[in-house]
DNA sequence: ATCCAGGTATGCA
DNA sequence: TGCATACCTGGA
Protein backbone atom coordinates (compact mmCIF):
# COMPACT_ATOMS: atom_id res chain seq x y z
CA UNK A 1 0.00 0.00 0.00
CA UNK A 2 2.96 2.16 0.89
CA UNK A 3 5.54 2.16 -1.51
CA UNK A 4 7.45 4.93 -1.98
CA UNK A 5 8.35 6.43 1.37
CA UNK A 6 9.12 4.37 4.53
CA UNK A 7 7.03 5.53 7.39
CA UNK A 8 8.80 7.36 10.36
CA UNK A 9 9.16 4.16 12.49
CA UNK A 10 12.27 4.08 14.70
CA UNK A 11 13.65 0.77 13.20
CA UNK A 12 15.24 -0.44 16.57
CA UNK A 13 11.52 -0.23 18.08
CA UNK A 14 9.53 -1.33 14.96
CA UNK A 15 9.11 -5.08 13.62
CA UNK A 16 7.11 -6.90 11.33
CA UNK A 17 4.34 -9.05 12.50
CA UNK A 18 3.51 -11.69 11.88
CA UNK A 19 0.01 -12.79 11.50
CA UNK A 20 -2.04 -16.00 10.65
CA UNK A 21 -4.33 -14.63 8.77
CA UNK A 22 -3.08 -11.22 6.36
CA UNK A 23 -4.45 -8.24 7.25
CA UNK A 24 -3.95 -5.38 4.74
CA UNK A 25 -4.93 -2.27 3.14
CA UNK A 26 -8.73 -1.56 3.28
CA UNK A 27 -9.73 -4.74 5.53
CA UNK A 28 -7.21 -3.72 8.14
CA UNK A 29 -8.85 -0.08 7.98
CA UNK A 30 -12.40 -1.81 7.91
CA UNK A 31 -11.18 -3.92 11.27
CA UNK A 32 -9.83 -1.24 13.37
CA UNK A 33 -12.17 1.35 11.95
CA UNK A 34 -15.31 -0.16 10.81
CA UNK A 35 -17.05 0.63 14.33
CA UNK A 36 -16.37 -2.50 16.17
CA UNK A 37 -13.66 -0.31 18.23
CA UNK A 38 -13.09 3.30 18.54
CA UNK A 39 -9.66 3.72 19.75
CA UNK A 40 -7.73 3.56 16.14
CA UNK A 41 -6.91 6.22 14.28
CA UNK A 42 -4.87 7.36 11.21
CA UNK A 43 -0.98 8.20 11.55
CA UNK A 44 -0.64 11.30 9.43
CA UNK A 45 1.64 8.47 7.42
CA UNK A 46 -1.54 6.33 6.71
CA UNK A 47 -0.32 3.88 9.49
CA UNK A 48 -2.81 3.13 12.72
CA UNK A 49 -2.19 4.34 15.91
CA UNK A 50 -4.53 3.12 18.93
CA UNK A 51 -5.06 1.57 22.53
CA UNK A 52 -6.78 -1.39 23.96
CA UNK A 53 -6.43 -2.09 27.51
CA UNK A 54 -2.96 -0.93 28.60
CA UNK A 55 -1.26 -1.94 24.88
CA UNK A 56 -0.39 0.95 23.09
CA UNK A 57 0.87 0.62 19.51
CA UNK A 58 1.00 1.83 16.42
CA UNK A 59 0.84 -0.50 12.84
CA UNK A 60 1.70 0.81 9.72
CA UNK A 61 2.62 -1.24 6.14
CA UNK A 62 5.50 -1.45 4.78
CA UNK A 63 5.83 -2.73 1.01
CA UNK A 64 2.91 -4.92 1.46
CA UNK A 65 4.07 -6.03 4.89
CA UNK A 66 2.51 -4.80 7.95
CA UNK A 67 4.93 -3.88 11.13
CA UNK A 68 4.19 -3.03 14.31
CA UNK A 69 5.38 -0.82 17.34
CA UNK A 70 4.59 -1.50 20.91
CA UNK A 71 4.08 2.26 22.29
CA UNK A 72 3.28 0.79 25.89
CA UNK A 73 2.05 -2.91 27.28
CA UNK A 74 3.23 -6.13 25.39
CA UNK A 75 3.12 -7.26 21.70
CA UNK A 76 1.65 -10.18 22.87
CA UNK A 77 -1.74 -7.76 24.08
CA UNK A 78 -0.95 -6.62 20.67
CA UNK A 79 -1.87 -10.28 19.16
CA UNK A 80 -4.51 -10.55 21.76
CA UNK A 81 -6.23 -7.86 20.91
CA UNK A 82 -6.11 -8.46 17.47
CA UNK A 83 -7.34 -12.14 17.88
CA UNK A 84 -4.98 -13.80 15.75
CA UNK A 85 -5.31 -16.97 17.40
CA UNK A 86 -8.33 -17.59 15.18
CA UNK A 87 -8.38 -18.10 11.75
CA UNK A 88 -10.71 -15.45 10.42
CA UNK A 89 -10.67 -16.75 6.44
CA UNK A 90 -11.78 -20.12 8.07
CA UNK A 91 -14.15 -18.92 9.87
CA UNK A 92 -16.04 -16.94 7.00
CA UNK A 93 -15.95 -19.72 4.78
CA UNK A 94 -18.05 -21.28 7.37
CA UNK A 95 -20.68 -18.77 6.78
CA UNK A 96 -23.62 -19.64 4.33
CA UNK A 97 -22.55 -19.95 1.08
CA UNK A 98 -23.66 -20.46 -2.41
CA UNK A 99 -26.85 -20.22 -0.95
CA UNK A 100 -26.13 -16.64 0.31
CA UNK A 101 -24.85 -14.39 -2.94
CA UNK A 102 -24.44 -11.08 -1.30
CA UNK A 103 -22.69 -12.73 2.11
CA UNK A 104 -19.97 -14.57 -0.79
CA UNK A 105 -19.65 -10.70 -2.21
CA UNK A 106 -18.94 -9.13 1.41
CA UNK A 107 -16.61 -12.31 1.68
CA UNK A 108 -14.77 -11.61 -1.17
CA UNK A 109 -14.26 -7.86 -1.16
CA UNK A 110 -13.10 -7.93 2.68
CA UNK A 111 -11.12 -10.93 2.82
CA UNK A 112 -9.78 -11.91 6.23
CA UNK A 113 -12.01 -9.48 8.09
CA UNK A 114 -11.75 -9.69 12.16
CA UNK A 115 -13.67 -9.51 15.20
CA UNK A 116 -11.33 -7.68 17.93
CA UNK A 117 -11.27 -8.69 21.36
CA UNK A 118 -11.87 -6.08 23.43
CA UNK A 119 -11.91 -5.85 27.39
CA UNK A 120 -15.40 -6.18 28.31
CA UNK A 121 -15.29 -2.81 30.40
CA UNK A 122 -14.69 -1.34 27.64
CA UNK A 123 -16.85 -1.93 24.79
CA UNK A 124 -19.45 -1.68 27.63
CA UNK A 125 -18.38 1.82 27.88
CA UNK A 126 -18.20 2.28 23.95
CA UNK A 127 -21.30 1.38 23.29
CA UNK A 128 -23.49 2.89 25.72
CA UNK A 129 -22.34 5.98 24.29
CA UNK A 130 -23.17 5.09 20.92
CA UNK A 131 -27.00 5.56 20.65
CA UNK A 132 -28.07 7.63 17.92
CA UNK A 133 -24.04 8.73 17.16
CA UNK A 134 -22.01 8.19 14.17
CA UNK A 135 -18.61 6.19 14.60
CA UNK A 136 -16.38 9.80 14.61
CA UNK A 137 -19.01 11.22 17.42
CA UNK A 138 -18.07 8.17 19.53
CA UNK A 139 -14.32 7.78 19.11
CA UNK A 140 -14.42 11.23 20.44
CA UNK A 141 -16.72 10.70 23.50
CA UNK A 142 -14.56 8.25 23.84
CA UNK A 143 -11.55 9.75 23.35
CA UNK A 144 -12.30 12.70 26.30
CA UNK A 145 -13.19 9.99 29.35
CA UNK A 146 -9.83 8.57 28.10
CA UNK A 147 -7.92 11.76 28.31
CA UNK A 148 -9.78 12.95 31.49
CA UNK A 149 -10.55 10.11 33.63
CA UNK A 150 -8.12 7.34 32.20
CA UNK A 151 -4.41 6.14 32.67
CA UNK A 152 -1.82 7.41 30.70
CA UNK A 153 -0.13 4.85 28.91
CA UNK A 154 2.66 6.83 27.09
CA UNK A 155 2.68 10.65 26.24
CA UNK A 156 -0.49 11.75 24.87
CA UNK A 157 -2.15 8.12 24.75
CA UNK A 158 -4.76 7.56 27.77
CA UNK A 159 -6.36 4.05 28.21
CA UNK A 160 -10.22 4.33 28.85
CA UNK A 161 -11.25 4.46 32.11
CA UNK A 162 -12.23 1.09 34.01
CA UNK A 163 -15.65 0.98 35.64
CA UNK A 164 -14.18 1.39 39.15
CA UNK A 165 -12.12 4.60 37.99
CA UNK A 166 -15.43 5.66 36.63
CA UNK A 167 -17.41 5.11 40.02
CA UNK A 168 -15.93 8.49 40.92
CA UNK A 169 -17.13 10.66 38.15
CA UNK A 170 -20.08 12.39 38.37
CA UNK A 171 -22.78 12.80 35.61
CA UNK A 172 -22.09 16.11 34.87
CA UNK A 173 -18.83 15.08 34.38
CA UNK A 174 -19.83 12.77 32.23
CA UNK A 175 -22.02 15.54 30.41
CA UNK A 176 -19.15 17.79 29.94
CA UNK A 177 -17.43 14.95 27.60
CA UNK A 178 -20.22 15.65 25.58
CA UNK A 179 -22.12 12.11 26.23
CA UNK A 180 -25.44 13.69 27.00
CA UNK A 181 -28.24 12.15 28.32
CA UNK A 182 -25.81 8.68 27.70
CA UNK A 183 -24.54 10.11 31.34
CA UNK A 184 -26.68 9.15 33.05
CA UNK A 185 -27.00 5.93 31.97
CA UNK A 186 -23.01 5.54 32.67
CA UNK A 187 -23.27 6.98 35.66
CA UNK A 188 -25.79 4.34 36.73
CA UNK A 189 -23.67 1.39 35.39
CA UNK A 190 -20.71 2.61 37.23
CA UNK A 191 -22.78 2.26 40.32
CA UNK A 192 -24.21 -0.74 39.98
CA UNK A 193 -20.52 -2.10 39.19
CA UNK A 194 -19.27 -0.76 41.76
CA UNK A 195 -21.47 -2.46 44.13
CA UNK A 196 -20.96 -5.66 41.64
CA UNK A 197 -17.74 -6.58 42.01
CA UNK A 198 -16.75 -9.21 39.36
CA UNK A 199 -20.09 -9.11 37.95
CA UNK A 200 -18.94 -8.18 34.25
CA UNK A 201 -16.42 -10.57 34.08
CA UNK A 202 -18.76 -13.88 35.46
CA UNK A 203 -21.24 -12.52 32.65
CA UNK A 204 -18.42 -12.65 30.11
CA UNK A 205 -18.10 -16.68 31.46
CA UNK A 206 -21.68 -17.62 30.69
CA UNK A 207 -23.11 -19.13 27.98
CA UNK A 208 -24.72 -16.47 25.05
CA UNK A 209 -28.15 -16.56 26.61
CA UNK A 210 -27.32 -16.28 30.13
CA UNK A 211 -24.94 -13.68 29.43
CA UNK A 212 -27.49 -11.33 27.74
CA UNK A 213 -30.12 -11.64 29.69
CA UNK A 214 -28.05 -10.36 32.81
CA UNK A 215 -26.45 -7.61 30.28
CA UNK A 216 -30.18 -5.69 28.99
CA UNK A 217 -30.70 -5.34 33.02
CA UNK A 218 -28.46 -3.05 32.87
CA UNK A 219 -29.37 0.55 32.66
CA UNK A 220 -29.15 1.97 29.33
CA UNK A 221 -28.34 -1.37 27.56
CA UNK A 222 -30.42 -3.10 25.62
CA UNK A 223 -30.52 -6.00 22.77
CA UNK A 224 -28.48 -4.01 20.16
CA UNK A 225 -25.73 -2.71 22.88
CA UNK A 226 -25.75 -6.31 24.94
CA UNK A 227 -24.81 -8.38 21.47
CA UNK A 228 -22.18 -5.75 20.77
CA UNK A 229 -20.70 -6.01 24.04
CA UNK A 230 -20.55 -9.69 23.74
CA UNK A 231 -19.66 -10.03 20.32
CA UNK A 232 -16.65 -7.53 20.88
CA UNK A 233 -16.24 -7.55 24.47
CA UNK A 234 -16.69 -11.37 25.10
CA UNK A 235 -15.80 -13.05 22.23
CA UNK A 236 -18.96 -14.42 21.86
CA UNK A 237 -19.50 -14.61 17.80
CA UNK A 238 -22.58 -15.97 17.91
CA UNK A 239 -23.94 -12.45 19.15
CA UNK A 240 -25.81 -10.62 15.71
CA UNK A 241 -26.52 -6.79 16.59
CA UNK A 242 -29.23 -5.39 15.04
CA UNK A 243 -28.69 -1.45 14.22
CA UNK A 244 -30.12 0.42 11.51
CA UNK A 245 -26.85 -0.21 9.18
CA UNK A 246 -28.39 -3.92 9.70
CA UNK A 247 -31.99 -3.34 9.09
CA UNK A 248 -31.41 -1.64 6.16
CA UNK A 249 -28.82 -4.53 4.51
CA UNK A 250 -31.88 -7.13 5.44
CA UNK A 251 -34.24 -5.06 4.10
CA UNK A 252 -32.17 -4.52 0.93
CA UNK A 253 -30.51 -7.90 0.44
CA UNK A 254 -32.70 -10.61 2.32
CA UNK A 255 -35.71 -9.41 1.58
CA UNK A 256 -37.08 -8.84 4.98
CA UNK A 257 -39.09 -5.19 4.51
CA UNK A 258 -41.19 -4.02 7.59
CA UNK A 259 -40.20 -6.64 9.85
CA UNK A 260 -39.73 -5.65 13.65
CA UNK A 261 -35.87 -5.34 15.07
CA UNK A 262 -36.93 -8.23 17.13
CA UNK A 263 -37.66 -10.81 14.10
CA UNK A 264 -34.50 -9.43 12.22
CA UNK A 265 -32.38 -10.54 14.88
CA UNK A 266 -33.93 -14.20 15.20
CA UNK A 267 -33.93 -14.49 11.45
CA UNK A 268 -29.95 -13.10 11.43
CA UNK A 269 -29.11 -15.68 14.07
CA UNK A 270 -30.63 -18.11 12.38
CA UNK A 271 -29.66 -17.75 9.45
CA UNK A 272 -25.72 -17.36 9.73
CA UNK A 273 -25.50 -19.62 12.50
CA UNK A 274 -22.72 -20.07 15.30
CA UNK A 275 -20.70 -16.85 13.61
CA UNK A 276 -23.36 -14.53 13.05
CA UNK A 277 -21.24 -11.71 14.48
CA UNK A 278 -18.78 -12.27 11.87
CA UNK A 279 -21.44 -12.09 9.37
CA UNK A 280 -23.17 -8.96 11.16
CA UNK A 281 -19.29 -7.23 10.55
CA UNK A 282 -19.16 -7.95 6.87
CA UNK A 283 -22.86 -7.02 6.53
CA UNK A 284 -22.38 -3.70 8.35
CA UNK A 285 -18.93 -3.05 6.02
CA UNK A 286 -20.92 -3.30 2.76
CA UNK A 287 -23.41 -0.94 3.79
CA UNK A 288 -20.87 1.63 4.89
CA UNK A 289 -19.46 1.70 1.26
CA UNK A 290 -22.88 2.69 -0.10
CA UNK A 291 -23.66 5.99 -0.55
CA UNK A 292 -26.84 7.28 1.59
CA UNK A 293 -29.70 8.36 -0.41
CA UNK A 294 -33.03 9.17 0.46
CA UNK A 295 -34.55 5.98 0.07
CA UNK A 296 -32.03 4.26 2.70
CA UNK A 297 -32.44 7.18 5.02
CA UNK A 298 -36.35 6.40 5.01
CA UNK A 299 -36.26 3.16 5.84
CA UNK A 300 -35.34 3.95 9.74
C1' DA B 1 -32.01 26.96 10.51
C1' DT B 2 -33.50 22.15 10.80
C1' DC B 3 -32.44 17.50 10.74
C1' DC B 4 -30.21 13.46 11.96
C1' DA B 5 -27.04 10.16 14.03
C1' DG B 6 -24.48 1.91 15.31
C1' DG B 7 -30.70 3.02 20.81
C1' DT B 8 -33.14 2.64 25.16
C1' DA B 9 -36.91 3.31 28.37
C1' DT B 10 -41.51 4.42 28.99
C1' DG B 11 -46.35 4.91 28.15
C1' DC B 12 -50.38 3.50 25.84
C1' DA B 13 -53.61 0.71 22.40
C1' DT C 1 -46.60 -7.31 21.05
C1' DG C 2 -46.48 -3.05 18.34
C1' DC C 3 -45.77 1.82 17.72
C1' DA C 4 -44.76 6.74 19.28
C1' DT C 5 -41.98 9.85 21.85
C1' DA C 6 -38.36 11.88 24.74
C1' DC C 7 -33.63 12.03 25.60
C1' DC C 8 -28.24 15.50 24.69
C1' DT C 9 -25.36 17.47 21.34
C1' DG C 10 -22.39 18.59 17.40
C1' DG C 11 -22.00 18.62 12.58
C1' DA C 12 -23.90 18.82 7.82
Amino acid sequence: MIEEADPVLPREMAGPLHLATPLLGHVLAETLDGGQCFRWNRTPDQGWCGISGGCAATLVEIRGALHARIDAGTSAQLTEHLADDRDWIELAARLPGPTDPHIDRCRRHFPGLRILRQPIGEALLCFLCSATKQIVQIKQMAETLARRFGRELAPGRHALPSWPQLAHVSEAELRDCKLGFRARHVRAVAEFLESHEGWLEETADLPYPAAKERLVTLPGVGEKVADCVLLFGAGKLEAFPVDVWILRAMQRHYGLVDLPLRHVAQFGRAHFGPFAGLAQQYLFAWERLQPRDKRAKRLS
